[in-house]
DNA sequence: ATGAAAGCGCTAACAA
DNA sequence: TTGTTAGCGCTTTCAT
């Protein structure tokens, strides 16, 4: 398995060119000396270097990817999307943690570089400048991904978060909901949590309702259930809207634990259609993120500015959806 | 920052050499010039080719990785444990998911030989001959990690699967329950289900007790509820040991919808301990499975194998872990 | 349709 | 301590 496309132009008495070209058909070649390369190869189970290929010709077929953390809820069925859309497109994926640290997000850019990556498919909780002029020195095709740039400066591929929550408030409202509340970490902390709750905010008051937050220490089941249930306790909502569905969880279970009965007493409807939202009584209703989609998407996409193809936006925005459950049919 | 060390050498005044030296801190050198180098790197914005230099050293520095899926739930944890240590010891890596097809994994290690990684992080469900005659033949270090290889030919990171499941029926035992039912999903699918069933089998046997199964169409709740809810109404036991932690949810919620009060009438353990073990209630008793570990601990394994270092066993086992939470505490 | 030869950007002898 | 030089295994002109 070392043998070098010399040693199979050798055996097949062609020179390394024409191997070359019938490895890449890149140019035509005859096609018994076709064969006698191709038989060549099989007899020396010869393999081409992708390093030295890739030296040769400033292209690697592989791209990075940075993200926050792949263990993350989820975050690891966006990789897979990417992953198998790279696999369709012969590429390779060079997986990384940034941690969400800025400087080991542009650290891992300027890594990716030395790596000759051929491009670069990057999220973070929130594009900074910083980002931006990181990839403009390393001069490599960006894509972001589940990661927004307001001002579009970057291609990237999202859903629109603040239509999201509007349409779940307005959701809750057809039901016959006006006392809707929202349930979340602190604020500033998440982008998406942010983006989320400002939909909310615009849609009550659209609506002339009274805007209402639950707001949780930390975004995590143990804290979040104790401070929602105490919150709930001197109010009650008709429904909850909450920003991810770990808190949705925590919220069901502290209206369960004040006795409001869901979805009668109080509705509640959460956000990323993660798999918890099915092995809670009742079933969580949520809004669901394209969690493969946004990585398959973002892939594609990068491979399209890579090969040149024809684009006809930079910012792609994904469908969401509501996938009601039993938290919200009454 | 497509520099290269020629210009770095010319503006340093020094020879290419003397900037490799530096870059690699692989000789000594001057002091004065070494400064004069960095300078020089510094006003180039220089960085160093990774795939020039992985053909000339024959080393690149990337490790490949292959999982069956990385979007199954917790091998993302497993995946990062591999990244943090990786990059702990200047490792990229490159991930790949097999779906667990023998040809797509066999495939794999093909590519990643092209691409040169000095080793192999390598999992699967069950390890087959042909899986070793690959590695043989790809002359690649591997490291196996949560997979098993009964005869030990290729180093591997692990759990005592069998010994676990003794150690969950004893537990119980301990707790006063004599009869106890393993919930699994149909046999010679999943090794790991298989080799905890083994050995809740032998534990039951040398306790002299009747082992007694629960066995669902598939892993996965929506099925298998139904069909334990069925199989309960028809036997009670005192106790359940569910081979993972969602067919654990399952038999949960099964025993609540047949009136069976948890823990009081029917303790229940788990496998795993995943996030959901602690989003029910009451909350779920599970043997803890070192994910991040694995990944973390097989990474440092391979980085030893890489820098010769000396190794002392080539079957790591891990110490699992029984967390006690309210399922089985009454 | 095929071959010869010059790199790609680096590392690693070997000299000096 | 530093420089010269020969590759690493390919791709890619340029000839033929």
């Amino acid at each position: 398995m070392s043998a070098t496309i010399y040693d199979v132009a050798r055996v097949a008495g062609v020179s390394m060119a024409t191997v070359s070209r019938v490895l890449n058909d890149t140019a035509v070649v005859k096609e018994e000396t076709k064969k006698r390369v191709l038989d060549a190869i099989a007899q020396l189970s010869y393999r081409p270097n992708a390093v030295a290929r890739g030296l040769a010709s400033k292209k690697t077929k592989t791209i990075g990817v940075i993200v926050p953390d792949v263990s993350a809820t989820y975050m690891a069925e966006l990789v897979r999307g990417i992953e198998d859309v790279a696999r369709m497109y012969q590429y390779h994926i060079i997986l990384s943690n940034s941690d969400g640290q800025l400087t080991r997000e542009t650290d891992l850019v300027g890594t990716m570089w030395e790596k000759q990556v051929d491009g670069l498919l990057f999220m973070t909780m929130e594009l900074r400048q910083e980002h931006v002029d990181t990839f403009e020195q390393a001069q490599l095709p960006v894509v972001l991904c589940r990661t927004d740039d307001p001002e579009g400066r970057i291609p990237s591929v999202n859903i629109d978060n603040k239509q999201a929550a509007k349409d779940a408030v307005n959701f809750l409202m057809a039901k016959g909901s006006g006392k809707i509340a929202f349930v979340s970490g602190p604020e500033g902390v998440n982008a998406l949590s942010d983006a989320r709750k400002a939909g909310y905010i615009q849609a009550m008051q659209e609506a002339g309702l009274e805007p209402s937050y639950i707001m949780t220490p930390r975004e995590e089941y143990a804290t979040a259930i104790a401070s929602i249930r105490s919150q709930l306790s001197v109010d009650r909502p008709q429904a909850l809207i909450a920003s991810n569905d770990e808190l949705a969880v925590a919220a069901l279970h502290a209206s369960q634990d004040l006795q409001f009965r869901v979805p009668n007493d109080v509705m509640i409807l959460a956000f990323d259609n993660t798999k918890i939202t099915q092995l809670t009584r009742p079933h969580l209703t949520t809004i669901s993120q394209p969690m493969y989609d946004y990585g398959a998407v973002a892939m594609r996409f990068l491979t399209k500015l890579l090969g040149d193809e024809q684009i006809s936006t930079y910012t792609v925005i994904l469908p969401h959806q509501i996938e009601e459950r039993a938290s919200t049919m009454k």
